[in-house]
DNA sequence: TCCGTGCTCAACCGATCGGTTGAGCAACAG
DNA sequence: CTGTTGCTCAACCGATCGGTTGAGCACGGA
């Protein structure tokens, strides 16, 4: 079934979330927010390797929340906070929806009898989407 | 055997940034926030089995972002916005962390002398990190 | 110059994930 | 009662994930 052969492909949206979704990842994100650092900073207060926190920092890196740059042998981290937008879009984008739709609900029900069903007998029929 | 708690102990952030991580999910959860839907429903638009998208339901289901209620033989599928909070709150504090610290940057660099090194060499036993 | 530090690459391992099929239960419809 | 519909559970499979160890490269310091 469409066999997807470009494995990394995935969209930008789906690496952000996946990337926050790990606590590790999170908390260096966090501790980003405070300032840049580098792998062995990072990598210190954890009892993992330092190969395994720099395959996180990878992880964020590509799903673009943190950027590396060049000084001597050091590559500090930096932080970059705009990606975060794109999650707030989306999520509020769901939000604003599900509120329009209670409001929708009220405005339906100002204007219905006494025989209101939540849901509808809906035969697969009703076209759901795309 | 009705073990309804999480065996996966993942913290609720973890779950909720997990579940979304994935855009079949994602989608399923932007076509609930135009109102309920039924697992049959929506099933329907994708090119996968009923039992996938169950799957993919309950991920949604543990992570908090929508319950089923019972009516019939159907499970109408709710979405619960308000998990979204928790997601957004911790990004705004990220974000809000990193741009105070560009206005602290930028009173540091107000105050300094002309040996500023933006990375201290940060010997591994100094308890200089955050 | 040689050594130590900082980081990356590669191979490997167990666990989890997204998907499948098959069976089975619960509630209507006839 | 017999089907049919809506959904869930269970077992299984391949791919990916988070972690390891080990090697190796690029600098800077003595």
């Amino acid at each position: 079934m469409t066999e997807r052969s470009d494995d990394v492909a995935a969209d930008p949206l789906s690496r952000v979330f996946s990337a926050l979704a790990d606590p590790t990842r999170r908390d260096l994100v966090a501790r980003l927010a405070v300032g840049d650092a580098t792998l062995s900073q990072l990598a210190e207060p954890y009892d993992v390797s330092v190969q395994a926190v720099s395959k996180h920092l990878r992880v964020l890196e590509d799903a673009g929340l943190v950027t590396k740059s060049r000084e001597a042998q050091r590559r500090p981290v930096h932080l970059e906070a705009e990606v975060f937008d794109l999650m707030t879009k989306w999520i509020e984008r769901s939000r604003q929806q599900a509120e329009q739709r209670y409001r929708r609900l009220d405005d339906v029900l100002a204007d219905l009898p006494a025989d209101v069903d939540p849901l509808p007998p809906a035969p697969p029929t009703t076209g759901a989407n795309p």
